[in-house]
DNA sequence: TCGTGTAGTTTGATAGTCAAGGTAAAAAGT
DNA sequence: ACTTTTTACCTTGACTATCAAACTACACGA
């Protein structure tokens, strides 16, 4: 096998065991995937317009009104007009959802300590490097 | 911000782009993330059980019914008696589910060969053994 | 053989998803 | 200024995913 076949396998075993963990995290809190990521966003972006919102998440303006409809009714999020575009509307956390988002945000990061726990600090920073060409070539 | 919270940000930009990419390629073939996320487990273990599936999955076995019904009556996989346990039935790719398989593995090649693009071979492999060693943390 | 556990299916309820169509507002063209 | 086109969001209809709970058939141990 080739070193690709096996750093894809390593890529993609990495990224099932992220989405099971996600996955189970979210399902406790009584929350689905597609909420938490909209949570996630918004957690590190402020207001966005709804459009914005939708591309980011990679799913159509329509699915995203049902999702933001059903956060906004738990409390989780806010809607608010767009002052200067009357078209656009304006999504924001809620306190509440402001909280949820810091908790997962925390879980993240207590798990990234969990999985590098083995690594030495060389390691890390090199993961860190690398991760950072990576997203930038995507 | 602390180095773990830099980590975890590049973590999960990572795993966002590869759910992204995952998304795009097999909408564009007709398919959904769970039925691909079946044939690739097929994919590697030739058959399996409807149990084993589902717990490889993460879903109960009573959403794996409905999926398997759906991928078989595309006729990407069959099922079959197992012969020791006739509560059991085996799960296997069909030789189109085996062509989509293989076509699928090679985008992820692909994918793995355009996104380190940018890197050394010293990094490239210094990134295997870092996946390696978390993937067993996990 | 009888009771308990297991594998898979079915069903009912809730979510996510898209495409297509609708409304209102902004932007562009004339 | 007026018309046309584009954009942002919502709604609807159809399909998929998902779980829990109930159900069937089989296995296995006492």
């Amino acid at each position: 096998m080739s070193d690709t076949n096996k750093l894809t396998q390593l890529i993609v075993e990495f990224f099932e065991k992220l989405a099971s963990w996600e996955h189970c995290i979210v399902r406790d809190k009584g929350l689905t995937l597609p909420q938490i990521h909209a949570l996630e966003i918004l957690g590190t972006h402020k207001a966005l317009r709804m459009k914005e919102l939708a591309e980011r998440m990679g799913v159509t303006t329509g699915t995203l009104t049902v999702l933001a409809d059903r956060l906004e009714k738990g409390g989780m999020i806010r809607r608010k007009p767009h002052k200067a575009d009357r078209r656009s509307i304006l999504v924001e956390l809620t306190d509440q959802g402001q909280v949820l988002f810091k908790e997962h945000d925390e879980l993240h990061n207590q798990l990234t300590r969990d999985i590098t726990v083995g690594l030495s600090d060389t390691e890390r920073k090199m993961f860190a490097d690398i991760l950072e060409k990576l997203n930038r070539e995507f």
